[in-house]
DNA sequence: GTCTATAGTCGGATAGAC
DNA sequence: GTCTATCCGACTATAGAC
């Protein structure tokens, strides 16, 4: 019979985590409670205090983890030498990271304003690092010709906006795989760039 | 001397609407208390309830008017029969609107998870119906082969996505005015739909 | 590590005086 | 139309038993 309490630290943290951005994402941070997130993990409130100062320390730590991790698996992907070819990579990546990851997405970009300045600030910073990985590859592109835009920062936000606004329609299971939304997009990304 | 009670309902409606909306889009619809909204407007919590039947109905009224507003001035916009035509007024036209009504096009967008199913789907057929007018814009222009997109659908969805993220960086009075942004994203587009 | 119990505050909404 | 007062429920966070 399996006990009803006791020490079970290493699975709850994580739990926690995982209910917590669930629920946060499904209903927006403001109107979920730390009971209501205790109940999902099946442990009493108090006990989350355990793993969070506070609530907000546990959206933070989500927002954080999630630029982390974005960051993390764009330093993994492959380099090269040529710029188109980075920047179709970026734009197969961006597509794929972000409706892998769907949930983390949505929040990191939802619930922005529940963070203390401090902690906002740290988020911010990491978005910036992310949009200049995009920006550095206009930029050696338009250096080498193989690109032509107006204004490297101004095609960098609407890149970006629009590889992201993916997760706003998409659909498992719906009319058009991944990998053809991924095509599709860079067929307009090279396009717009005039490459 | 002024009074301190009495009868300013032409007024204190559209205070109300004012006040409400610049608290949700500041710190969320969850997260602003009734007595926040009414303090900002300068009655107490109870006078609120002459205006509204509930919190929620007061932030469905605050996106149904943006969306009908939306709706209204795009249709007020000269037509023509040129395709092309046609998508660069949508593209001037979102960017200009959007701008002018950040703060609303904010809430419409952050806040819709916090209407009832009913109202949820007004908002949604609303904004749907705006999609459809780009849409129906490039289906022409692919007819006319003024434009090639591999897919109208996810064209429209990428350029809405796009034109919407200006108002995520945009700051008055920064590098670049409001129109050279309008250009510099229609030059982008027109690109990116292969005119 | 998790529980129960609770302190202390604040929330949406209503009743009734003026 | 606005106010004051209030109901009643829910919230975050903590204390202390086990």
């Amino acid at each position: 019979m399996a006990r009803k309490t006791g020490s079970h630290a290493e699975i709850t943290g994580p739990r926690i985590r995982a209910e917590a951005s669930r629920l946060f994402a499904r209903h927006g941070f403001a109107a979920v409670s730390m009971r209501q997130i205790a109940a999902a993990v099946g442990v009493q409130a108090g006990a989350l205090y355990l793993y969070t100062p506070d609530k907000e320390a546990l959206l933070f730590d989500l927002l954080k983890g999630h630029m982390d991790e974005l960051l993390a698996a764009w330093a993994q992907e492959p380099r090269g030498t040529d710029p188109l070819a980075a920047l179709e990579r970026f734009v197969r990546f961006h597509i794929r990271f972000n409706l892998e990851r769907a949930e983390a997405v949505f929040l990191s970009y939802m619930e922005l304003r529940n963070l203390s300045e401090p902690n906002f600030a740290v988020i911010e910073g990491l978005r910036k690092r992310y949009e200049t990985e995009l920006e550095e590859i206009l930029k050696a592109g338009q250096a080498a010709g193989a690109v032509s835009v107006p204004d490297t920062k101004l095609a960098t936000m609407a890149i970006i906006a629009m590889l992201t606004g993916v997760n706003t329609w998409y659909r498992e299971g719906g009319r058009l795989s991944r990998a053809t939304v991924e095509t599709i997009y860079w067929d307009m990304v090279r396009k717009a760039v005039g490459a």
